[in-house]
DNA sequence: CAGGATCCCACAGGATACTG
DNA sequence: CAGTATCCTGTGGGATCCTG
């Protein structure tokens, strides 16, 4: 039976996202404002990343945290059920490196 | 700079079709006919198989051989690229199984 | 048996404007 | 600063029919 389906599609759902992947590896490091996500992402859209991070709060990825002060501060950090994505996401960044080869041994 | 970007977006461009990950695990397990694949991933359509077979080949994952024979014999296979995605397939679906919670702890 | 040619539709990603 | 509310467009996945 399918097992193999099924285990990748879980996968598949929660990080297939346009930016999903990025944003997660940019929590590894820390709880970050919506800002700092922004700026160390500048090509993504206003709502796009808006859009990405509820969809990753709600298959409970990573969680938010906002302080009624204004101007508004909203924290984003990885959940334990984000930090599992952990080994697999090191293993996409390492496959990409390694075949990355859009200007193979430039100069 | 955002090599995390480029690195997953790579690897994204090139496993994130729907059914993409299952072709290639079943074709961990040797080459297959196009008639087999669709026999061990029932729920695939006809057509969309044939694209998501043509994408991967177009992507250089998957080679394919042609026998110009009637009825038709189409054999595919994992290049040797196709092959290097097996640390982080194995990893999509060990991650897969620890958290596909759909019915946990069942009777 | 494998696949080409069409047509279709939902929806993800994005653009723009407004708000507390 | 972070977030709603709309609206729009491209396209990935699928359905249907036909072919050597």
């Amino acid at each position: 039976m399918d097992k193999d389906l099924e285990n990748t599609k879980v996968v598949l759902d929660v990080v297939c996202g346009k930016w999903k992947a990025v944003i997660l590896l940019k929590l590894f490091d820390g709880t970050l404002r919506f800002g700092e996500i922004k700026k160390s992402i500048p090509l993504i859209n206003h709502q796009t990343l808006i859009k990405q991070l509820r969809e990753l709060e709600e298959d409970h990825l990573i969680s938010k945290k906002s302080y009624p002060v204004v101007p508004p501060w909203v924290e984003y950090s990885l959940t334990k059920y984000g930090r599992s994505l952990k080994p697999l996401l090191n293993e996409m960044v390492a496959w990409g490196e390694k075949h990355n080869n859009k200007d193979k041994t430039p100069s």
